[in-house]
DNA sequence: CCAAAAGTGTTATGTCTACACCCATGA
DNA sequence: TCATGGGTGTAGACATAACACTTTTGG
């Protein structure tokens, strides 16, 4: 430790016109649900190196805007999605040698979509494609660079947050039912909830869900239509419903 | 969105010759449990800009080492642990002069550790110190560049995790009584736990604490020594305990 | 009418909290 | 022997999981 060469307690005696230099990048993770499963925004790369495979989009960070912004941009560029859509960043990649070409540092966001319809707005269709995460990660499709690291990484903070947070509701409209709430959870946990007792967790405090007056349209086999509900305020302090409970578990099993 | 110029379906269609360079570094918030608080170790600066202000260690990542590598360097060349250490990055900070010189983006990790003895064995202990989190939080000690929002996101995050993973025994040493272990959770959620209670969250499954047989030395005060346990392999899978408990609600109170 | 999905009621079981009480130690 | 902190027991409050049952739709 005393081969260090800096003046001690200084963060970084560093003199600014001689440093490493890297570029900067910000990938975006843009999740959605669509036929139940969890699904992610990837596009098809059209040149070397990694040419033809699926990548995560992103790109430079530029010098004059934040991180955040860096993201909200390149988010819209591959979207059209400008505003409220969920983005967090959740990690940083700079592996030597994780780009062939130059030193890259990456700053990985994850954003969550609502609709399906329109995502691939900004980009070539045939290039740009929902793709199950499941697919993605177990070797189906094979990812660009060190993306599928970066997309298990993206997978599991969601898992987290959706417990920590009410990120559930970014996944749904602004009108929904329980069960499209409820396929939320099942989709990104992988558990199964029973619909009674999950509409209790959900309704029963207050703040959560509000009833819209209006019912949703039953599928073409029927079924009671369900009521539409809006999100509460008290999404912006967590969920409801908790990870830790059974997947298919019946009382008779041990 | 159509006001993109590069290829559609490229992630990023970048001539490696011509990017935005940055300056990257990794900074490490170092946090240790000390006369019941949570306490953060910082450097005061030698030179300007900020000089005479406190600061988070850090340091340039060089281009041949990855995040981690850095960090794991910059925590042994602050504290001369080199091991065992908790180590987890939490967030990437680049906002356009967050540092006046140039453009640098930090990598944030916070560090977990056991000890304050020979903390400060690398650096010049009159220019680091150890600091309670709560001082440096409230505009009491004033932080340089965006160092303070820096730590408010680590302290956050250690919360979190405090709940999800078993970073409680990093906080502790390889012995360590039931009290030690409660303390940590107390200081860094800032609650009280019944003791009786806390104890049998901990000892009713398997797995979480072993007891080594031998007695910690009670304190000068007098009580009953108290059984020196050591960590089970639990703790790879998360922790026994809830954040959620009460701080001092007693049974008659609404 | 039947199948399907929404929504309600009920109960056994488990977990959590508060607190009473006992134990071992230093002064 | 008293104060202090470790450690055990336990009853009531509360939360949860499982599942039977009713309601409302499409075919």
């Amino acid at each position: 430790m005393t081969t260090k060469t800096k003046d001690p307690g200084v963060p970084a005696g560093y003199d600014p016109s001689q440093f490493p230099a890297f570029a900067v990048t910000v990938d975006v993770v843009i999740l959605t649900i669509s036929g139940g499963r969890l699904q992610v925004l990837l596009v098809r790369r059209g040149v070397p190196p990694f040419e033809a495979m699926w990548a995560i989009p992103g790109g430079f960070k530029r010098p004059a805007e934040t991180l955040d912004e860096a993201a909200k941009r390149e988010l819209a560029e591959e979207t059209g999605v400008s505003g409220a859509s969920l983005l967090t960043q959740f990690g940083a990649y700079g592996d030597p040698g994780r780009d062939p070409r130059m030193n890259v540092v990456t700053v990985a966001y994850f954003a969550v979509l609502r609709e399906v319809g329109g995502i691939a707005a900004g980009t070539d269709a045939a290039a740009a494609a929902l793709i199950p995460v499941s697919d993605a990660l177990n070797g189906k499709i094979e990812l660009a660079f060190d993306h599928a690291k970066i997309l298990r990484d993206a997978v599991e903070r969601v898992r987290v947050d959706l417990d920590l947070t009410g990120m559930a509701i970014a996944f749904v409209g602004s009108k929904f039912t329980l069960a499209e709430l409820r396929a939320v959870y099942e989709a990104v946990w992988k558990v199964g909830f029973d619909a009674a007792n999950f509409r209790r967790s959900v309704i029963t405090e207050q703040g959560w869900v509000i009833p819209t007056g209006r019912r949703a349209q039953p599928g073409s086999t029927g079924g009671k239509p369900a009521e539409l509900y809006r999100a509460g305020r008290m999404w912006r302090y967590g969920s409801p419903i908790r990870r830790s409970q059974p997947n298919g578990r019946r009382k008779g099993d041990s």
